[in-house]
DNA sequence: CTGGGGATGGGGCCC
DNA sequence: GGGGCCCCATCCCCA
């Protein structure tokens, strides 16, 4: 299992993806497993150790296979591509709303009892267009679909390896790469989720190093280490401890400048902003 | 303990 | 939509 495979952290990161858009909405998330259940699992090469994903399983040499209905987004899906459930029903609808303290519980279940009264045609006077739900009145409706519905219509793409979500389909297979792992090194076996990164794998096996540094001799076979190492060259580094003000190359020596005790008064776990010099 | 190199990861952006 | 690339982040190892 590559050191950082699925447990990229966030918390400290001055660049995250943007998930918060996402939380906001995994309440209403389904996790099904079993939904899986159904799709064929390949046996996996060596090249992965025992805790590596076996279930490879929808990549072929030209990208993955049609999607199945798992990886359709809950909703908001082009109605091509299938979904997880049905359209919630009348009566799953208002139970998603009861036992909470939601204050419209009450009155869906009332809408809905006169929904369930076919000689009840004023039930039918204001239909939510996501869901072909009607409502009596039109602030049924409104919360309807403020609370529930529209909000499903923002629903992600879901990873049926992980918990993860994501709003396009381009971005889900991305991230589904870093699980079936489609680029494989001749040399070594060892599988990476993008081509690139493969190529600067197999840099490792070549020793090739087109990244030179302007200052020194050095030479190296990535871009960002390259980076890395001019920081090196520079006085003033890019990290700096609000503390002590002592300046560091890379934010994982800041890191351990904080662990090893500088910066214990700041307790709130976040980071110091990191010092771009002009 | 600190600093730096090497290797690798993921998301975003552009074409 | 996919590929390539960029950027940032992280971990391990070593001097």
């Amino acid at each position: 299992m590559p050191r950082s495979f699925l447990v990229k952290k966030h918390f400290n990161s001055s660049k995250k993806p943007n998930y918060g858009e996402l939380d906001r909405d995994t309440h209403t998330v389904i996790f099904a497993p079993y939904l899986y259940d159904s799709y064929p699992v390949l046996p996996h090469a060596d090249i992965l150790s025992s805790v590596a994903y076996n279930p490879i399983t929808v990549w072929t040499a030209t990208g993955l296979l049609p999607l199945p209905g798992d990886l359709s987004p809950l909703s908001g899906y082009p109605p091509s591509l299938g979904r997880v459930s049905p359209p919630p029903q009348s009566d799953t609808s208002s139970k998603e709303h009861s036992g909470s303290e939601s204050p419209i519980s009450d009155e869906e279940e009332r809408l809905q009892s006169k929904l369930s009264d076919p000689h009840d045609i004023e039930a039918e006077k204001f239909l939510c267009t996501f869901c072909n739900k009607s409502y009596s009145t039109f602030s049924g409706l409104a919360k309807h679909k403020q609370l529930h519905c529209e909000a499903q219509s923002r629903k992600s793409f879901s990873c049926k390896y992980c918990e993860k979500e994501y709003v396009s389909l381009g971005a889900l297979k991305m991230h589904i790469r870093t699980h079936t792992l489609p680029c494989v090194c001749k040399i070594c076996g060892k599988a990476f989720s993008r081509p690139w990164l493969l190529q600067g794998h197999i840099r490792t096996h070549t020793g090739e190093k087109p990244f030179s540094c302007p200052h020194c001799n050095r030479a190296f076979a990535d871009r960002s280490n390259l980076r890395a190492h001019l920081q090196t060259h520079s006085d003033v580094k890019k990290y700096q401890c609000k503390n002590c003000s002592k300046t560091f190359s890379r934010m994982s020596l800041l890191h351990k400048h904080e662990e090893s005790g500088c910066c214990l008064a700041q307790s709130d776990g976040r980071l110091p902003l990191p010092v771009y010099p002009d």
